[in-house]
DNA sequence: CTGTTAGCGCGTTCAT
DNA sequence: ATGAACGCGCTAACAG
């Protein structure tokens, strides 16, 4: 028994309208069936004291918890902020709550998976760009409710994101278009299974738009790095070192192309004279480092993954369960036509 | 009535395992007065049947949620991202969800306050850093339960943040050291009523930096801006269009700084001969983008934030409940000493 | 040590 | 249109 908690009950409320609970319940829930006048009078009551139901209570009698969980690695990013952001701003406006974890290191997501603590405590899942074993797929199908991937895809899930291999397609065909033949990619390493797109996917964009333009990709010119924060300057560095080095570089996100220019700068090489650099993303700070990108909308894929999961909650997906967002070119000072040499 | 749910009760595992649901109760929370074999039996049962009590009955029979509720104004910058982080690192050890809120636009802001969504729904709330007024802070305390600041100050509440007057000291102190005199500040504007210490604080030391070495304070080199993506680099360019620019600026925080810097590139300033720069911060972008900045542990904050909350929810406000963490001065390479002239 | 009983605060039939 | 009564799944006090 809890301490004689001052709050208000259903039942109190009912008493000092001199009316039952049950029609208290009617009028907060918006059922019919009271007269208006009864309605008027309670609700006043209501606002008056101030009353609000348990959610916890009502939820056990209605079956639903009216929390959504949102599963991410990482909540310093800036693509994981804005995702969040857009899921959190739909949540709010149907008065849903929205319970974040973070599944960080592989510990944290051992244990993520293996306990589940998501179980019974929310009615869907969104599950933010990251990568997800078959094992770990399995566990969330275990949870018998809908499960949404924002930021990448999982077959056989509701997912919103957007087309990987064209978005790098459309930052390295900027670069050939400008009259480079010697572009590098600074790629994040596959350090796990990744089911998810973007690694591969940038990769592939990467090829096809080389070969498509009818120039030969040079397997020395392709870095892969694990990622960390200064795995755009490490793989710029190391690009420098070559023989010949590359007058282009793809980063495989905003953050490491701004690495890459960090190098470039360390070293002395003049951005975009010598050597062109572009990312994806769009980043706040791309913008302020002029940095040339390729722009994806993180926020509207949170809140497109959101309506997605309330959708699946309704019952009937009316939409479509897999959406691909656009991207396009942002031309900023970073990229320009090569040297001629 | 809920459809014919599929899922176990604490009920169907008494059954299965022939005891009441009082000792399976015990034995899951791990409470005394069950003999080892039993209570060993019982947990091989519900681990076999992989079954999780409802956190929603237990709660309502308990008393407390097992939630925490996390404010925000924004969930993108770096900042608050990190603090988050934090919260989110200890909660989870302690088994307690998180509840994030955005309150974004002063919409968001307005209704939040005046519908306080968390009632009932958490035992503690967690506001990270932004400007609470007197009226919100009056709706706070309504709230009936504790309240703890992270990131910023509110009287008569537990909080953790930085000293931000010796922030501003330390970036303003090593541009005098450094040789400078003529030392701008770019500042992000009141807009509302703060009673968070930081733009004021961060404006105190920056004079009080430098009365102390016997400088004047040119209020031409102070510049106050609304809080936007570009206020850096409008602020820099303001600056830049005085009769005698300054030699150095110290940016309100490193998102600040950086934009001032992008001005400075595209006006063909030289970095840090001609003017220097320095932020707050330490945003993992200073570092690739080589600013000198004085850090601050936003993560930290965030996790401290959250013992402090389970402190209060202890009952034994046992340590200290306003903490101050330290910040120091990461040298790099955009400031120097002033060009002789 | 274990089972029984009574709520926790609300939604929901089923009567009235 | 309204009220009485039961149940949601679990914890806690009281017996035995």
């Amino acid at each position: 028994m809890n301490a004689p908690n001052t709050r208000l009950n259903m039942a109190d409320v009912a008493a000092l309208a001199g009316v039952s609970k049950a029609t208290v319940s009617r009028v907060l829930s918006g059922a019919p069936g009271v007269s208006e006048e009864t309605r008027r009078r309670i609700k006043a009551l209501v606002k008056d004291l101030s009353y609000v139901v348990s959610p916890d209570a009502s939820r056990l009698s209605r079956g639903s918890t009216g929390r959504i969980a949102v599963v991410m690695p990482h909540t310093t990013s800036w693509f994981y902020g804005a995702v969040l952001a857009g899921v959190l701003s739909v949540l709010r406006a149907e008065g849903l709550d929205a319970l974040v974890y973070q599944v960080a290191d592989g510990t944290e997501s051992r244990t993520f998976f293996a306990d589940l603590p998501v179980q019974r405590r929310v009615d869907a899942v969104i599950v933010v760009a990251f990568p997800v074993t078959e094992h770990e797929r399995r566990q969330l199908d275990l949870l018998g409710m809908p499960v949404v991937v924002a930021g990448g895809a999982l077959e056989h899930h509701a997912h919103v994101r957007i087309d990987d291999t064209t978005a790098a397609r459309q930052a390295v065909t900027h670069l050939i278009r400008s009259g480079h033949e010697r572009i590098a990619m600074i790629n994040a390493a596959v350090t796990r299974e990744w089911p998810y797109a973007p690694p591969a996917d940038r990769l592939d964009g990467y090829r096809t738009a080389l070969e498509d333009a009818g120039l030969t990709v040079d397997p020395r010119l392709v870095v892969d790095l694990p990622w960390s924060g200064t795995m755009g300057a490490d793989g710029m560095d190391r690009l420098l070192s070559l023989d010949r080095p590359p007058t282009a570089v793809f980063g495989f996100c905003d953050e490491v192309a701004l690495g890459a220019l960090r190098s470039l700068r360390r070293a002395g090489v003049s951005v975009p004279r010598t050597v062109s650099v572009i990312g994806i993303d769009d980043h706040p700070l791309a913008e302020l480092c002029d940095l040339t990108t390729v722009r994806q909308p993180a926020e509207q894929q949170g809140a497109r993954s959101a309506h997605l999961a309330l959708d699946l909650l309704g019952g009937a997906p009316t939409g479509e369960l897999h959406v691909t967002l656009p991207t396009h070119l942002v031309i900023r000072a970073t990229t320009g036509p090569p040297e001629d040499s």
